[in-house]
DNA sequence: ATAAAAATATACCGAACGGTATATTTTTGT
DNA sequence: ACAAAAATATACCGTTCGGTATATTTTTAT
């Protein structure tokens, strides 16, 4: 069993993840921290140095929720090409599967440390560079297994596709409208098996 | 010659955008306005409501800035074609020429303003419409003069287009890393070399 | 040049900010 | 059950927040 300062812990970080991710570092105050815990400043400075530590550890909780989602979709496939079609196939899903989160953390909290947090712009670099090792990890083992040309280049790829899956996640959720996503993605299949995938 | 207030009103713009554009709305506070313009509240008060209504006028002047640049940089060419690839030509360069504004408005207070704004977030989408609608003008032009496959959706290839290139431009300026937009342009003229055009 | 009007500066408002010292309560190991 | 330790609540700190009423300065039209 976790100890009581654990559990608090956890509930200060999934009940305040949310709402960081929303609202942005600088406009989540400690009132708000507190009205949504039910805690007072002395919980929440009791498990926590300061904001900042929190808000760096929201955002990871963020990230660690849809990773463990997309994860999961992929499993099912022990082919790399598969696992590029699935999480095209997850990226289709995700505008109501992460609404309730209030969006992609890694376009809100990036944009949002931007210029403004070191910690947590830091934070969100080392997600999005961890992101893009595991997709060209795939690429690579697709083309090392003859399912997509050996001319691929895995590291170039992944971003590129990592890129356009931003994109489209930034403007579904800024235009309310999730057809940018299923649009995108489209162009993402496309992509991979007309132009990655050994024919 | 414009009158004293005019004259105020557009250097506290334009001396408040570009912070404005770095560090968001809730995050640019009054003493960074009036620190900035080197006046004091009582010249900003007196040229504008309040601070929402000069974020917004902030938003709507980087804009305005970036959106002449692409217009020039396309009046080279008469040809619809020629048009889409300058307008990918453009953003090559897109990163150091917004470094000074802090990067895309439309991507910083599109997510600054959600869940936070909303006239703000109105005026980004306000704009976003209006990018994309000129995009499918250039597209559906390139259509009618045969440049372009006669099946081409222009309304659907704008929305991809624009999608495409705001996710580039998102992960540049969060990875400080121009090749993003060099690559994803890459992608991008040879889908409209390739797949739009008509051969 | 002058007076009216417009623009800007000054001084202040109550509220909210992040954070802390300390008192109180709850958990923990025995 | 109990005492020590840990966790949480309370009350407060100085600072900054957006905004305003009013005094002063500058522009404007005559």
């Amino acid at each position: 069993m976790y100890s009581k300062a654990e559990r608090t812990s956890r509930h200060i970080i999934a009940s305040t993840a949310p709402i960081f991710n929303r609202n942005g570092y600088a406009a989540t105050s400690m009132s708000t921290i507190t009205s949504a815990t039910g805690l007072t400043k002395g919980a929440i400075y009791g498990n926590f140095r300061n904001k900042e530590e929190l808000a760096v550890k929201a955002f990871r909780y963020n990230v660690k929720r849809i990773l463990r989602k997309v994860r999961e979709h992929q499993e099912s496939s022990s082919s790399p090409l598969q696992k590029l079609l699935l999480i095209t196939d997850f990226y289709r899903n995700y505008y109501d599967f992460s609404r309730d989160i209030g969006g992609c953390p890694i376009i809100n909290i990036g944009v949002d440390a931007n210029h403004q947090n070191k910690k947590l712009l830091e934070g969100v670099r080392d997600i999005i560079r961890k992101i893009e090792r595991s997709l060209a990890d795939i690429i690579a083992e697709g083309r090392a297994l003859g399912e997509l040309k050996p001319d691929t280049d895995p590291v170039k790829n992944a971003r590129q596709m990592f890129s356009i899956i931003e994109g489209a996640v930034f403007m579904s959720f800024t235009m309310d409208d999730l057809s940018y996503l299923e649009s995108t993605m489209d162009i993402l299949e496309r992509m991979i098996l007309e132009e990655w995938k050994n024919k």
